[in-house]
DNA sequence: CCCAATTGATTCAATAATCTAAGGATTAGA
DNA sequence: TCTAATCCTTAGATTATTGAATCAATTGGG
């Protein structure tokens, strides 16, 4: 079951890669876009610490996604320190072409299931999140008490 | 569901990442640890393509895990040009502190289901395996054929 | 048995990405 | 209004990866 789990993670990781490849960026920028669309329009400082990097490689991140024509930058009119990064409208089609299918078809996969079965996927899914997320904080803690 | 196997591997990306700092390595360098514990020994080319890395980047990594003492270089006899990649002791107590407790919990939990319902678990999750590696065969293919 | 071709690993220079720290602009609070 | 805090950007140093060249070992055809 582990195996089953690692190799999903692999394949993910290795679209990723191809996707990057595709889309003309590296897997960070790959990275932001995700949170982009899952997550809607994010200031920098958010995108930042949602893909795990500091405040500068944000910053160069967003460049290369602007310069790419995936994504805009936004002065926020009510805040004007803040830079809100959207999906420019060709990221958002980068983004569909790339993944719409994927999910598409993964969608329809699910209809083959019944409820039941859903809920015993999903809460075991969710359990393995809460796991790991229990672990993760165990090495947060350890890292901290060096 | 999309959104449950997004949030598993996020955070398992988070505990990639907190394991890197922990075991003073980098992200590259715990790929490779996991490679080295899930398949044994490897030849350096092994671990390149296991690992995703070129030539010249298996050999810093492998240097790099070797200066942290959690791997060593063994000559093969059998064809001198060849160099065994094996986990060195402290490797494997490093690999076993940080991730034999997520392993055990999570084998723990596994406990609870049916045979019917881990049946279920891990046909979703071979089916979205191969819902992956379908899509990664279209966009490796895109990419080609630019 | 030898030599050319191949294979495996390493080295090195160039490139790319990241980090940290400092700086500039804006906002919020006293 | 002045000060501190916040947000993003910039710049220089560091780190990692790539791709080509190199060295060593092996293999196979003649």
């Amino acid at each position: 079951m582990a195996r089953a789990v690692q190799d999903l993670q692999d394949a993910t990781d290795l679209i990723d890669e191809l996707a990057a490849r595709r889309l003309g960026v590296n897997r960070t920028d790959v990275r932001c876009l995700s949170r982009l669309t899952a997550r809607g329009p994010l200031t920098a400082s958010e995108l930042a610490s949602g893909a795990g990097l500091t405040g500068g490689a944000a910053t160069t991140a967003i460049d290369r996604l602007e310069r790419a024509g995936l994504a805009e930058r936004v002065r926020d009119t009510a805040d004007r320190r803040r830079v809100l990064v959207h999906l420019s409208e060709r990221g958002r089609a980068a983004v569909e072409e790339v993944w719409g299918p994927i999910a598409a078809e993964a969608q329809a996969g699910l209809r083959r299931y019944t409820v039941a079965e859903l809920e015993v996927v999903e809460t075991f899914l969710r359990l393995a999140l809460l796991n790991q997320t229990r672990h993760a904080e165990r090495l947060r803690k350890d890292n901290a008490e060096e």
